[in-house]
DNA sequence: TTAGCGGTTGCAATCGGTTGCATGGCCTTG
DNA sequence: CAAGGCCATGCAACCGATTGCAACCGCTAA
C-alpha cells in the first residue's frame, strides 16, 4: 500500500459505524435514506458522520452500485469559446441531480477515440459528444448501445432520438429573409465546413430564402469556412479580392462574422453602411462587436441542460425525448437597408 | 444488483483470466508491466484481452490503488471564454500522463464549496482552483493539506509555492509605458475588482509606470470593473459622461476593453484615432476586434500545462516548483500617437 | 540424489462501500 | 399465552481491480 502516505486518511463508513456503535450496513442504509432505520439510530449515525466530517467515497460507491454519478463530455477542441454556454448548461442540469462532469477534449480522430475510451474506462454513466466530426458515425452508434449518449452538432444515423437538434434551416432562412427585406439582393454566404450537418442545414435555409425571394443563389457568393474566426477573415478577403459584388454577408457562425468584419475593416468598408453583416450562434461577444452583430441565437444553455436531463432520465430508466431547439433572430446594428453595391 | 440492466457488461479481468487460462492476479501483473511474467503467458493474456476488447475498470483500479488518475478543476463560471486556453493546457498536460480532468463550476461561494466537495468525494488526485474568489483562503489552505492543489488567479497565503503566478505588474507597466511613449498623458484605467490580487498588481504596474514617467495618477481616471465585458462598457460610459478628459484607456482585461470599445463607438469616437485602447490577456478574439487590440499576452496554455505537470509530479512524490509566467506586449492596431484630447 | 534458488504463478486479503438474506426482539392478535 | 408479523439490524458476499505471501516449477551445484 503506497496510498496517501503521510496524509491522514479520510474517515470511512466503518469509522462512522464504530463511533455510532452500529454496523457499517446500518450506516450505509441510514445515510442513503433507507426507510427501516430507527430514528434514534439514524440520529446517532448522523451525529457520528458529522463529527468525523465523513463524506462517502464516490469511487467505492460506484464500484458497489455500478453507477459513477458522472457523465462524460467529449469536446472537439476546448479553445473555442463556442462551447462555453453549452458546458454551463450541462453542468447546471447535472448539478441538480448531484452528477459531475468529466471532460475530455480531442482534436485528431486518434485522440478523439482515445479520449472516448478514457471516459468509458472512467465508468461514466452517460456521454455527451460535441461535434467530433472525425469520429466515424458507426463507432458512436456502437458506443450508444453501451452507454446512454447524446450528440450535439453532428449526425448519428439511426439514433436521431439522442441528437440535440436546433432549427438551423429556419434560423438561416429567417436571417436571410431579414436581409432581403432590407433590400439586399446580392447576399454572400460564408458557410461552415460542407461535410458538417449543421453547416449544410444553414446553407439550405439561406438558399431557400433566396429562392423564395425570387433570387437565384449565385455560387460565386458562397465561400466555405470552418466556423473559426480566421476562416471568416480569409473567406471575406477572398470575396473582396475576387471582386464579387455583394451588399450583405451571412456568416454561418459569429466567429466567422468576426473575422469577416475585420477583413471589411481592413478594406475600409463600414458595417452596416457599406455592407450588412450577420452571424449565427449569438455568442456572448456578438453584442459587443463593433458594430454589435445581428445574428441568430441558439439556446446553448438550454441545449446543454436538456442533454443533461435526458441522460439522467435514461440512466434512471425513465423515457425521455429531446425537443428540437428554436433559434431566434437577434437584431442589432450590423444590418441596414441596402445603399450601394461594393465591388 | 440493478446494474446496467439489459446492457452487456464489459469484460472484467476475470474474463480475461479465464480465456487466457491463468489467474486474475497474473493478468493484472501482465497488463501492468510487472517484470516476472513469462513471455508466453504475457502473450496469451495480451491476446485474450485484445479479443475480449478488455479495458481495465479505472474505478476499481482507483479503489485498489487509492489513485483515481483524475484531477479536478474548479472553475468560477464556465461561461467566460477566458478559461478556454487554460483548460486546454491542463488537458494537454494531463493527457501525456493518462490523467483525466473532472470539471466543476460554481458561481456562489455555497455552490463553490459544494463543487469542491464533489470533486474531493470523487477522489481526485489533485486539484486546480481557478479564481474562486468567494472561497475563503483558509478553506483552500486546509484543503491543500489533503490534496495537492494549484491555484490560479487568486491568493493562497502561506502556500505561494502552489500558485500560478504571472507578471501582472510588469505587463501592466509595459503597456502603460507603451502608451506614454506614444505621447499619451491622460491614461484612464479600467481595473478589475479591487479585492482581486491580479487586478491590484495590474493597477500597481499602471501607477508605477505613470509615476516613473513623471505623471501623477489621477484618481478620476480610475474606474473599477469586474473583468467582464459589460463592466467595461459601463466604466467607459462613466468616464465619457463624466467628461473625464483622456486620450488612452488601459483595461485590465480584453473583455472589458471590448466593452469599452463599444462605448467609444456609440459615442462616435474612433480607436485609435481619438482614443487609444489596450487590454490585458490576449484572448483569441483580441486579434479580431475592430480595430485589432493591443494587449498584454498571458501564456494561459503554458500555465495550464504547468499546473498539470506540477500536480502530477507532486502526486508521484517528485518535488516540483512553479515558475512565474512572463507576459508579453502584443502590439496591434488599437494604439497610436496622441492627437488630441477628448472631452 | 537432494538441497537451494530464482523465476512464475495463484491464493486470499484489501480498498470502501451496497445489499440479499437471516435473525432477534417486540407488538399484535387469536 | 402462543403464534405470526414486522421492524431494525447484522453478517457476509460482492463490485473489479491490486498486491503480499507462499507454493510450485525446473534447474544447477554439492
Amino acid at each position: 500500500m503506497a496510498r496517501r502516505s503521510n496524509r491522514i486518511l479520510p474517515p470511512t463508513i466503518y469509522d462512522v459505524a464504530r463511533v455510532a456503535g452500529v454496523s457499517a450496513s446500518t450506516v450505509s442504509r441510514a445515510l442513503s435514506g433507507y426507510p427501516h432505520v430507527a430514528p434514534a439510530t439514524r440520529e446517532a449515525i448522523r451525529d457520528a458522520a458529522a463529527t468525523l466530517r465523513y463524506h462517502p467515497n464516490l469511487i467505492a460507491q460506484d464500484l458497489a452500485k455500478g453507477l459513477s454519478q458522472t457523465i462524460g463530455l467529449l469536446l472537439p477542441d476546448t479553445v473555442s469559446p463556442f462551447w462555453g454556454r453549452l458546458i454551463k448548461g450541462i453542468e447546471t442540469g447535472l448539478r441538480e441531480h448531484d452528477y459531475s462532469l468529466l471532460m475530455a477534449s480531442a482534436e485528431g480522430s486518434a485522440s478523439a477515440s482515445k479520449a472516448l475510451e478514457l471516459l468509458v474506462a472512467h465508468h461514466v454513466d452517460g456521454l455527451v459528444v460535441a461535434a467530433g466530426g472525425d469520429i466515424p458515425d458507426e463507432d458512436l452508434v456502437g458506443l450508444s448501445d453501451e452507454v446512454p449518449l447524446v450528440a450535439v452538432g453532428r449526425s448519428l444515423p439511426g439514433r436521431e432520438h439522442s441528437l440535440i437538434r436546433v432549427q438551423n434551416f429556419e434560423g438561416a432562412y429567417q436571417v436571410t429573409q431579414h436581409l432581403l427585406a432590407l433590400g439586399h439582393e446580392r447576399i454572400a454566404h460564408i458557410s461552415g465546413p460542407l461535410w458538417h450537418v449543421e453547416a449544410l442545414e444553414r446553407l439550405d435555409g439561406y438558399r431557400r430564402a433566396l429562392l423564395d425571394g425570387g433570387i437565384e443563389p449565385d455560387p460565386d457568393l458562397l465561400v466555405e469556412g470552418d466556423f473559426n474566426t480566421r476562416s471568416g477573415l480569409i473567406a471575406m478577403e477572398r470575396l473582396l479580392s475576387a471582386g464579387r459584388e455583394c451588399t450583405a454577408v451571412f456568416a454561418s457562425s459569429d466567429q466567422m462574422a468576426l473575422g469577416a468584419n475585420l477583413a471589411l475593416y481592413h478594406h475600409g468598408l463600414e458595417v452596416p453602411r457599406d455592407v450588412s453583416l450577420v452571424g449565427f450562434d449569438d455568442q456572448p461577444f456578438a453584442a459587443y462587436t463593433r458594430p454589435p452583430l445581428t445574428t441568430v441565437a441558439q439556446p446553448l444553455f438550454e441545449m446543454g441542460q436538456a442533454a443533461a436531463w435526458n441522460l439522467i432520465a435514461r440512466i434512471q430508466g425513465r423515457p425521455s425525448a429531446l425537443p428540437t431547439f428554436a433559434t431566434t433572430l437577434c437584431l442589432r446594428e450590423s444590418t441596414a437597408s441596402r445603399r450601394s453595391a461594393v465591388s
